[in-house]
Order: C-alpha cells, then sequence, then structure tokens
DNA sequence: TTTCTTGCAAAAAGTTTGCACTCTG
DNA sequence: CAGAGTGCAAACTTTTTGCAAGAAA
C-alpha cells in the first residue's frame, strides 16, 4: 500500500471515517493527475474518466484530505482554493498567472544556489524554502485588463 | 503628494483614467488601516465613516489599484482575496527558524535580480513574489541535535 | 463633448448545507 | 443495525458585468 494511501487511512481509522468507492478514486485520481488542481478541475478529470461523482463530495473529500495532511492547499491564481499532493521528493518553485490561473512549477539551479549563499551570508542553516512568482505568462500578459 | 499617490497617478496618466472622489476615498481608507484587508471589509470600513461606495466599484478599484501595484493580493483567508498596502521600502522575505520560531526579515539584491531573470528565461511577467526559507538560525544550530 | 466611472441589479463563479436515501463496518 | 457517506438541489458567499445616468478632462 501507498504511502499517501496509509497516512490517510490512519486518519481515517483515528476518526472513525469509512472507506468508500469515492474516496479511493478521487485519491486515485488525484496521485495520477501531476500537479496543482482545484475541486472543479478534479470533478472534470473524475468525469472524462466516465467516472461521475457530485461536486458536493469531491468538495467535502478535499476538506477532508487536507485535514489528514495528504493534500495541501497552496498558494494559487484568484478566488480559488488550490491543491497539490503532499510529496516531500519533489521539491520546486512556483509561477502563478493572475491571467489564466495557470501555476507552472520550475526548478533554477541558480536560484537554489544564491539562497543557500544568503543563508550563508546571514548564518542560517536553511532545511526548505517556497517561493512563489505571481505575475502573467506568455499567452496573458498582453490580455492584461485596465 | 504621498509617494503611493504618485505611484497610482503615473499609472492613471499613463492609461488614461480619470480621478474620481470614490478613489481617492478608498485610497485613503486603504492608507489609513494598516494591515490586511479585503473588499467586503473595505466596503464596511467606508460604510462606517459614512461613505458609502457601491461593492461594485471597491471591486473595480481594488483591481485598478492592484494592476497599478499600489496594493497588492496576500496569502490570505479562505476563498476571499487578500491585499495589503504595497511598501517599497519594507519589501522582504523571510527566514523561518524551526528552533525558536523567530523570523527574521531579508533582503538580497542578488535574489531579486536572479528573479527576473528566472522570469524572463521563462517569459513571465512578474508582479510579486512571496519567499520563505526554513531552517535554524545561528543561536539554533548547534541544537539541532534532537 | 467625449470618454471614463459609478450604482444598481442581475448573473456568474465557487462553495456549503439540508435532506432522504444508500452503503460500510 | 447504527453511524457515515452520497447525490441532488437549494442556499450562500464572493466577485463580475451590462446598462443607463453622472462626472472628469
Amino acid at each position: 500500500m501507498s504511502q499517501t494511501s496509509e497516512l490517510f487511512n490512519t486518519y481515517r481509522k483515528m476518526h472513525g471515517l469509512k472507506n468508500t468507492e469515492e474516496r479511493t478514486k478521487i485519491l486515485e485520481a488525484i496521485r495520477s493527475f501531476k500537479g496543482h488542481f482545484n475541486a472543479d478541475s478534479l470533478y472534470e478529470i473524475l468525469k472524462e474518466s466516465g467516472q461521475t461523482i457530485s461536486r458536493a463530495t469531491v468538495y467535502r473529500t478535499l476538506r477532508l484530505f487536507t485535514n489528514s495532511g495528504l493534500i495541501k492547499e497552496t498558494v494559487g491564481a484568484w478566488g480559488k482554493a488550490n491543491y497539490e499532493l503532499v510529496d516531500e521528493q519533489s521539491h520546486h518553485d512556483h509561477l502563478i498567472c493572475l491571467g489564466c490561473g495557470r501555476v507552472v512549477e520550475f526548478f533554477d539551479e541558480g536560484m537554489e544556489r544564491l539562497q543557500d549563499s544568503v543563508c550563508q551570508k546571514l548564518n542560517f542553516k536553511p532545511t526548505e524554502h517556497f517561493l512563489s512568482i505571481r505575475g502573467y505568462c506568455s499567452n496573458c500578459v498582453c490580455k492584461e485588463q485596465y
């Protein structure tokens, strides 16, 4: 059994919650879908794979998974709650487009090194960091309103 | 004239926008109200001071101020867009010590430049960023062995 | 006078909830 | 069987938009 499933099962048993087909399917969808998602995109992914689960259940399950530490809310664009699978292995930073809402993950070696050197200068021993840059992607930069 | 007003006026003239009482009042309210706010709290603050401005105008003005760089969206509470006044002087990133919990603010010119160059490389036009580094400060680094 | 702004009300977008029915343990 | 979970639809919250009237340049 996978690590994420265990994490959830522990939480589930601790809280007297039940194992249902819906929850299993939603977890599978999240794990097969690499990257960021929100309630609506998850709902659509499930629907496309022929497994329609009501929006209400999707929302309820997202809250449940968040509480159990399986997924986490991430910094996103406007208005919507954004999530990603919690995965300590893969570090990346985020570009968040305020135009289309897309979140692009990136990794820049120079940035990592510079952060280390800044830490050294400040006598700080880093263990992890979180960097998000908001702005407009190439598709949206020209459409910027107002 | 204040720096923030100038910032907005420059943007305003560049885009052929007009100066209105509503915009002035909203800017004043934001500046007198230290801290984070959202569309609704701003609407209420204005209403309490006897200057009711329609919600539509509040929302439109917030978008305008955001685009002009006067305020910025911040990582905030659920579901709502959260804002704070942009203060160029006090832009900083965060070092968060996992030992003592202290948050050290820092600013590194090279880091700012590198972020811009990464964005350029990825064809992304940045408006703001958040960087937090977790780790151990010099006081705590020696106690880290448990 | 021309163009931008505003308020209103309606609509859209995102999320939550009550209820009756269904399924897990 | 009891307690949880689900779908549906309605309700709610937050934000956007069309339009006619009003104000700035």
